[in-house]
DNA sequence: ATTCCACCGGAAGGGGCGGGCC
DNA sequence: GGCCCGCCCCTTCCGGTGGAAT
């Protein structure tokens, strides 16, 4: 491996960061949301307001990054034309409430890099943005990644954004507006969707040959070529075009079976893929065992200490009667059937246990629980927790 | 057809706590 | 820093349910 950091885009200094995406665009990946883009957002050049943009697609499809590219490129076309443009991004990716997202755009604007204190009246935010804004002139750019990651009261943004501040600043002002819920706009105040006077946008998954294009682009900054077979590049973008079409997850699974090609072989073949497939199943599964609150991973643990002395299937009340017990040991408090029941439920949404609802008749209705991992993961899981 | 088991899962209400607000 | 309200977790209560048994 020579250079790893171009594996994991966590740790890539930001100037490389760009770089690579600039080739990422050279190589023609995404050129049909840049035309799209460029469609809709064009009037800017010629001095005109375009309307603001609302953009739908699914995680790692590129979106903010495509868009970031596509706003740094309008921003060099209008300078040539005199158009003076500046662009801000806002970063919603972990969930705001109202407050945060006002934070956000505050730091945004006024490029400071700490935070404002919480417990500053929202008025005051709000001014402090307006004060930023009011600074400069002509056109400016407000991306709001994860728009719909606002969890209150995301009515009062929406509106600052859409009525007040237009209003309150000379620079005239138009949104693009990032998010992976298709149902967003529906559960927006028809009010604020009047005026925003929006146009859609949907960003398509990345197809198999863009991710392999992602992926040539990555080993070939990252490791040494020679060591890569073609055909194991192909079999990572096939397992993530078929599940998502995420190149951060391509990325993350190639990353992956270079660790286990080092491991081994020192070759990246088809074999190391689906091995670092099936690792990274486990570490994900294993995370999230770890994550899980101490209740549950009681429970968890209950069932397959049940399961482990009564093969087969396990009836809600079994179960929870080795929950009793388990927690007895652990000296924990036990909580109801009803709130075991829902925990039981939950952890088959996880995947981490099977449970099914099945009728014996006479002798009741009950779940039948029943193991869904490997027997490998299982036996660590019990192990570690007996500590 | 009826009974009845062993739970399901909705509703309502209590209580603790953490985040929003001043 | 401190207060307060909303939210989440939990309990209690209870009507509902599919199909073996009778």
């Amino acid at each position: 491996m020579l250079n790893p950091s171009f594996l994991d885009d966590e740790k890539l200094p930001e100037a490389e960061r760009v770089s690579v995406l600039k080739e990422v665009f050279h190589r023609n990946i995404r050129l049909k949301q840049i035309q799209r883009l460029a469609g809709l957002l064009a009037p800017v050049v010629g001095g005109t307001l375009p309307a603001n943009l609302l953009i739908y697609g699914a995680s790692g499809t590129g979106k903010s990054v495509t868009c970031l590219h596509f706003l740094e490129t309008l921003k060099t076309m209008c300078s040539t034309k005199d158009v003076p443009l500046r662009y801000f991004y806002v970063d919603l990716t972990t969930p705001r409430t109202c407050f945060g997202a006002f934070n956000e755009l505050a730091i945004a604007l006024d490029g400071s890099t700490r935070r404002y204190r919480k417990g500053i009246a929202l008025e005051h935010m709000q001014e402090k943005i307006i004060a930023a804004l009011g600074a400069i002139e002509g056109f400016c750019c407000i991306l709001i990644d994860e728009a719909d990651n606002i969890t209150t009261d995301s009515d009062i943004f929406l509106t600052f954004l859409a009525k007040t501040l237009p209003k309150r600043v000379p620079v005239r002002i138009f949104y693009v507006f990032l998010t992976n819920r298709i149902e967003w706009e529906k559960n927006l105040d028809p009010r604020i969707l009047s005026v925003l006077k929006k146009q859609d946008m949907i960003f398509e998954p990345y197809d198999a040959m863009d991710l392999i294009e992602i992926l040539r682009l990555r080993v070939e900054k990252a490791l040494d070529v020679k060591k890569v077979e073609e055909t194991a590049i192909r079999k990572i973008a096939a397992y993530a075009s078929r599940e998502t079409g995420d190149a951060r997850k391509a990325v993350e699974l190639l990353a992956k079976a270079v660790k286990v090609a080092e491991e081994t072989t020192g070759l990246l073949s088809e074999a190391e893929v689906d091995s670092a497939e099936h690792s990274l199943e486990v570490d994900k599964t294993e995370e999230l065992i770890a994550s899980l609150a101490v209740q549950q991973r009681l429970a968890l643990q209950a069932c397959y200490t049940g399961l482990r002395h009564q093969k087969g299937k396990l009836s809600t009340g079994a179960a929870y009667e080795w929950y009793r017990r388990v927690c007895e040991d652990e000296g924990a408090q036990a909580l109801t059937q009803r709130r075991f029941s829902d925990m039981v439920s939950f952890m088959d949404l996880y995947g981490l246990l099977n449970a099914r609802v099945a009728s014996k008749g006479r002798y009741g209705k009950t779940r039948e629980i029943s193991s869904s991992l490997p027997q490998k993961l299982v036996k660590s899981m019990l192990v570690s927790q007996d500590t």
